[in-house]
DNA sequence: GGACTCACG
DNA sequence: GACGTACGTGAGTCCG
């Protein structure tokens, strides 16, 4: 049926989209980040309901007949962004090459005019769906009209106003009279919220009633409220009430259809949105072949070693391996693709067109020695960590470099992401073609590695990389260069990128033999205790999907307040605690059956396969993915092996130390505290530290004003302790500690009248963060934080706690970070057999030979002090250890 | 591929 | 009285 009616709330959809993405703009510098997300949503639009009537409805302006009912309407509303107002236009530019027509209606809102248009289908049965998210159109929910919220993809219904205004659809306006709106400067009556609102919408039947029968309102304070501030009311009662009687600017029998033309095509060119352009209608335009670079390739071998001759005349080079796999180990180079400011070359080692046989290879590769090794020539690389290794293993070695990936880090972090697509896409408008998308082509065949593709097809994708790389590097190089705190980047990231090569060679020793044990052991316990849920549930059900769990429950008459997006029961740990102590047997075995089948998929089972014919595990260690300056692992993370349950710490003894090895753990003590110690100079937080009196106690005795301190009030000293560096709220704080909000609240003001400084320090973050969109640890690494100056509450508060959080985990990262250099150094100049092996985030991993253990002092030490260097850090900073035969002995 | 859940610091 | 309710990760599973 193609007679539907579809109501785009445009105006509200822009925003959203300006918010939600981050900056982009085209070639030319024009901004186009909310045209991108609004055409992005049209497309996801016209896919579901090409056919239909569509309405695209925009604000005609900002001033409208509300503004002469109450002027302050919408005052507090701030002039649009700089960057998004030249977007408007092009919007409107957008919506014509959709072939659609723009809908708006001056000194009227778009609400009012989708409220018009709604109603005419109402009234004409024509099936009606709105797109919007903005609650002031949820009161049209009525007849057959639907919402859509387009960010979500969900429907508005019922359910969902109620649990919102507490009212059915009919009855919002009610509510919303008396509630106001603070974003639209809707006045309400003071002092009255939803909750209140919707009690007395409930009991009086309407707002009329309510104001005519105001004297036989109970509580005394409400009725004064509303007594005092009637006319408020009334003008809320007419601001939040749509005009659906409005002549409709365009007949409903000439509204237009999406129209499937090239001219879509052209606009999306335009603007540089090459991942929009839509294929059916490239195929159907032969001659309208993509823009195309000039990038070759070279088979011959006299050639190639010809070009790599040539290059010794350059001063810069970007280099990037095409290979058979993401594992350094494993990887086979298939070509290599060369770029410097004039051409981008492909140099196949393997394609369908071509194979070099291994005595060529290696004259090849020894010439690329020459230049690699070359120190008057920089070579660019993007994740050098990932080259270089494979270059090495061929037996090129890499001296003087840059690498694009660690230079973004430093200069973005927290704008964009750093991978080489995102990253070419952000500065220069352009999506470049994915990996994958070459390898998988949905129209022609799945190739199994890079040396299947096409070489014309290689050539393109290849030669681009390296093109991109250094174009990329064109850009980021003045950025680092001229940036006080690059040292970051050069003594921090770039050369930590070398330690971890290092570090991921030699991997972590596995006992595979236990591991598989523990997978019995662990499967049988499962199916144990898959029985006993069976025999509660009465029938046989996957227990690990938290749907059928939802009907499982239903049918036990077991009931959650807390719905999943997707309408289900929520789940989780906290629920089926909650049901557990309310003495709900079923919820005690899912808690365990969910342990167990967590550390059975993700560490039994998988670890094993993770290593090599050594038993030992080669993680990635990735520099560039947090926003706080962490490091994180990955393939398999060696970050998150169980430690907190009983039947978890047993996978930890299954990571080894080898024959005539031990296992060392080194961990930094209390180091966040400390951290957050030495930014605000707190000195009760010092003077504990300095006297290395138990922090957790001192804290306890401090906001719980006593000397004598138990384990109970320890406890909950510790939850405070670390709730303060996320920026906790009373309300979060009072669901740790289980205690009520007020104690909570009471808690926290104490803590901060005991600790000052460091309510200081959490404000001055949050101020420097909205003044220079990013924050500063201790060391200089930036994080910029998204949103800090945000009109939405949720998405603002968020981001200051992150303002709090992230120079303090960043700082206990870099720490680490620079430790690991040092320590990487001392075991290469004394040229030791010991290795370092892991990073988790506050503790180092080592093995160490058994005739090496005296170097743990000098390791301990360096660890402790390597900050000096660069700052003196006041606060002492301490180091724990533990050895043993495996990782459960020596943490 | 997103949602959900859960392992770690 | 009220937005919604602690920071940072990666991985496995389910499901449309």
């Amino acid at each position: 049926m193609k007679n539907k009616l579809i109501l785009v709330d445009g105006s509200a959809y822009i925003f959203r989209a300006y918010y939600a993405l981050p900056p982009m703009t085209n070639s030319l510098g024009i901004p186009t980040n909310a045209v991108y997300g609004f055409c992005n949503m049209m497309l996801k639009l016209i896919e579901q309901y090409d056919g239909n009537k569509i309405i695209i409805v925009l604000d005609a302006g900002r001033n409208t007949f509300r503004n002469k009912i109450y002027p302050e309407y919408k005052a507090n509303r701030g002039e649009a962004p700089e960057d998004l107002i030249p977007q408007f236009k092009i919007i409107r530019e957008a919506i014509d090459a959709f072939g659609l027509d723009v809908i708006e209606k001056k000194d009227f809102e778009a609400d009012d005019v989708i409220a018009s248009y709604a109603k005419y289908g109402n009234e004409n049965n024509i099936e009606t769906i709105v797109y919007s998210s903005d609650k002031d159109l949820f009161q049209l929910l009525t007849g057959t009209i639907k919402i859509i919220d387009p960010m979500k993809n969900i429907e508005i219904d019922d359910d969902k106003v109620f649990e919102k205004f507490g009212v059915k659809p009919d009855k919002i306006t009610d509510v919303q009279s008396l509630i106001g709106d603070t974003s639209d400067n809707i006045p309400g009556v003071p002092g009255i919220g939803p909750k209140t609102a919707a009690k007395l919408i409930n009991e009086f039947g309407s707002f009329e009633d309510l104001l005519k029968n105001k004297d036989q309102i109970q509580n005394l304070r409400i009725k004064n409220l509303i007594s005092e501030h009637e006319n408020l009311a009334k003008i809320s009662h007419e601001l939040v009430i749509l005009k659906d009687d409005l002549e409709l600017p365009i007949e409903i029998n000439k509204i237009k259809s999406f129209d499937d033309s090239v001219k879509l095509n052209d606009f999306f060119k335009k603007y540089e949105f090459k991942s929009l352009i839509r294929n059916e209608l490239h195929e159907t335009k032969p001659n309208d072949t993509p823009v195309e670079r000039d990038f070759r390739s070279i088979i011959e071998v006299k050639d190639i070693l010809e070009f790599l001759q040539n290059q010794k005349n350059q001063s810069l080079l970007s280099c990037d391996l095409e290979t058979d796999s993401l594992n350094v180990e494993q990887a086979n180079i298939i070509g290599i693709s060369i770029a410097n400011n004039d051409e981008s070359v492909y140099l196949p080692f393997k394609s369908p067109e071509n194979e070099i046989n291994k005595k060529d290879r290696i004259k090849i590769l020894k010439s690329l020695n020459d230049l690699c090794e070359d120190e008057s020539i920089l070579k660019i690389f993007h994740n050098a960590k990932y080259d270089c290794v494979i270059l090495q293993r061929y037996g090129v070695n890499t001296r003087s470099f840059q690498d694009t990936l660690l230079m973004s880090y430093f200069i973005n972090n927290g704008i964009t992401k750093h991978n080489l697509e995102d990253l070419y896409f952000y500065y220069f408008g352009e999506a470049k073609e994915k990996f994958k998308d070459v390898i998988k082509n949905e129209s022609k065949r799945n190739y199994k590695d890079f040396s299947e593709v096409p070489l014309k097809l290689a050539t393109n994708y290849a030669a681009f990389d390296s093109f991109a790389t250094l174009q990329i590097f064109n850009k980021l190089y003045p950025l680092v260069a001229q940036d006080k705190n690059n040292w970051i980047y050069y003594e921090v990231d770039k050369k930590l990128s070398l330690v971890l090569q290092d570090m991921e060679k030699t991997g972590f020793m596995i006992d595979r033999p236990l591991l598989s044990k523990l997978e019995t052991e662990i499967g049988k316990e499962i199916q144990k205790i898959e029985k006993k849920i069976f025999s509660i549930s009465g029938s046989e059900f996957n227990v690990g999907s938290p749907k059928q769990l939802t009907e499982v429950f239903k049918n036990l008459d077991i009931n959650v307040k807390k719905k999943t997006k997707a309408g289900d029961f929520q789940t989780n740990v906290a629920v089926l605690e909650q049901l557990e102590s309310e003495g709900v047997e079923i919820a005690t075995h899912i808690l365990q059956w969910r342990q167990y089948s967590k550390l059975h998929s993700t560490y039994t089972s998988s670890l094993a396969d993770h290593a090599d014919k050594d038993d030992r595990i080669h993680s990635t260690f990735n520099i560039a993915s947090t926003i706080t300056g962490r490091l994180s692992s990955s393939e398999p993370n060696l970050q998150n092996i169980p430690i907190r349950s009983e039947v978890g710490k047993k996978i930890r003894t299954a990571f080894i130390a080898k024959e005539n090895f031990k296992l060392y753990s080194l961990d930094y003590s209390q180091i966040e505290l400390r951290i957050l110690c030495e930014a605000c100079k707190d000195p009760n937080l010092l003077e504990a530290f300095n006297n290395d009196i138990d922090i957790h106690e001192s804290t306890a005795q401090l906001v719980f004003s006593k000397k004598k301190i138990n384990k109970d009030d320890r406890r909950m000293a510790k939850i405070i302790n670390f709730g303060i560096i996320y920026g906790i709220s009373a309300f979060g704080l009072a669901k740790q500690l289980k205690v009520s909000n007020q104690e909570a609240k009471y808690f926290i003001e104490n803590y901060f009248k005991k600790f000052p400084n460091i309510e200081k320090f959490m404000n001055e973050s949050i101020e420097t963060s909205k003044k220079n969109g990013y924050v500063e640890n201790l060391f200089g690494r930036k994080s910029f934080i998204k949103n800090i100056n945000s009109k939405n509450f949720m998405l603002r508060s968020y981001a200051e706690r992150l303002a709090i959080n992230a120079p303090i985990q960043g700082s206990a990262s870099d720490l680490i970070k620079i430790a690991m250099i040092k320590i990487h150094n001392f075991i290469k100049d004394e040229n030791l057999m010991s290795k370092m092996i892991s990073q988790v985030h506050d503790e180092l991993l080592f093995e160490i030979h058994i005739k090496e253990e005296n170097i743990v002092d000098k390791i301990k030490n360096i660890m402790e002090s390597c900050h000096k260097e660069f700052i003196k850090f006041e606060t002492p900073i301490k180091v724990d250890f533990g050895k043993g035969k495996n990782w459960g002995e020596a943490h």
